[in-house]
DNA sequence: AAGGAAGATAACATGCCCGTCATGTCGACG
DNA sequence: CGTCGACATGACGGGCATGTTATCTTCCTT
């Protein structure tokens, strides 16, 4: 089945550049425009799937997009605004957006409002995707946000669950700090490495035996993280 | 249309008497059981559109039942489990579980695991329930679990959202204290009623333009709090 | 085998949510 | 109109999630 075609609509390099290469890892095919004329020229000069679009645009702002989008199409949208924003009308639908988000956001958040939306929107196409995930004695559910381990619960935080469920969505890929400040950090988020370790550790503590020698969250040395399934 | 009918399957009073209450109020018809063979019984001496099964049972564990439902009906079934119980093969819907929780819970979250077991198994029949709800300049977006107010985003805790949601889901009726512990709260919450004062307060504070003369969230004097959407 | 870089670990700091308590204020009713 | 009980408000403290820093350990390179 083709790629899902995405039209990302944002004037910040550092949002497009992030959004786009995490889709791009999901599958999705994207395309991307950084004001609202560009926005509509690639929208009616193409074909998409989705549209996720920034409200305050340079030359024609998102909800002018949006309308305009809406007189001809039906595509799903999800609109993008700064926090504080007035967003009077955008939730409500009258422009007719699908969702929104408020920034600063993760790219985990959006790729599950992306799923939502799709779904929603009957335009899902991608197989229904694994609610529970289990490698060997560890069961993951994703609908939950809850981890088994033998049979046990195991309790997560936040964060901690969202690296586990990236690593365990891309067994054996190798994610660099960056890599993960990049999806599971808000995209904002200008802090020290070394976080990214300690919050490994946390995660190796309640889901490995031992963390000296893991079973599921492998170091790559010089590099970064990976999770295996192989033993 | 038909109410649906759904069999609880505990053997702590307190827990069918609270969700009992708030499942009724909700239009659900509740039938209860307080052990394995009560819950055979029961269940294939009426017709059921939804099973919430305590693991725990006397006579009967519920996993048997789980089984012994499954050899001939493909109901949704939520299971029950206590905290550390080993629930090996449940989550992982060998027995055919659609869903579990983990005690304690609190009803909201129950309420909400049933709705989207029900959606899922397309037995939803109730009408698409409204996402967004609108009082005056107030949005309550439930799927975002999101509050704007004349367009602002307000930033609501988790306890807060519960409230509200309680609420306005509920315009004009009167909660208790009692009644909202009883809800929004896990039900083995023993603490002290002025706990649900200074959450609505906090609420209020929110989303007040004067706590002073609420504009959403009224006192009744002597019972509890109230929300409307009259001037 | 030694040294240095990278990772693991421990300890601490901060901020937020939540529950409790003490005190202030208000509303119902005699 | 005064009193008492109920509600509102302010302040405090515990607990948890998260991020930072310092120190120890491990692995790779030479």
């Amino acid at each position: 089945m083709a790629n899902k075609r995405v039209l990302l609509v944002d004037d910040e390099p550092l949002i497009v550049k992030g959004l786009r290469f995490s889709l791009e890892q999901d599958g999705y095919d994207v395309e991307s425009a950084a004001d609202g004329e560009e926005a509509i020229n690639a929208f009616f000069g193409g074909q998409f799937d989705l549209v996720l679009l920034d409200v305050m645009l340079p030359k024609l702002s998102g909800i002018e997009v949006c309308q305009r989008i809406r007189e001809r199409s039906t595509v799903p949208i999800i609109m993008l605004t700064a926090k504080g924003e007035d967003m009077d009308k955008i939730l409500g639908l009258e422009y007719g957006a699908d969702d929104y988000m408020t920034k600063p956001f993760n790219v985990l958040e959006v790729k599950a409002r992306i799923k939502t939306v799709l779904r929603r929107s009957g335009a899902s196409g991608a197989a229904e995707e694994k609610r529970v995930i289990r490698v060997r004695d560890m069961e993951v559910n994703l609908v939950n946000r809850s981890v088994t381990l033998a049979g046990k619960e195991v309790k997560l935080t936040a964060k901690e669950f969202d690296l586990l469920q990236l690593f365990i969505t891309n067994r054996g890929k190798v994610y660099s700090r960056e890599n993960m400040l990049e999806t599971v950090w808000k995209y904002d988020y200008l802090g020290d490495m070394r976080t990214v370790d300690v919050h490994i550790r946390r995660l190796r503590e309640k889901i490995e035996r031992n963390t000296a020698q893991p079973e599921f969250i492998f170091t790559k040395w010089g590099v970064g993280y990976y999770f295996t399934d192989k033993d």
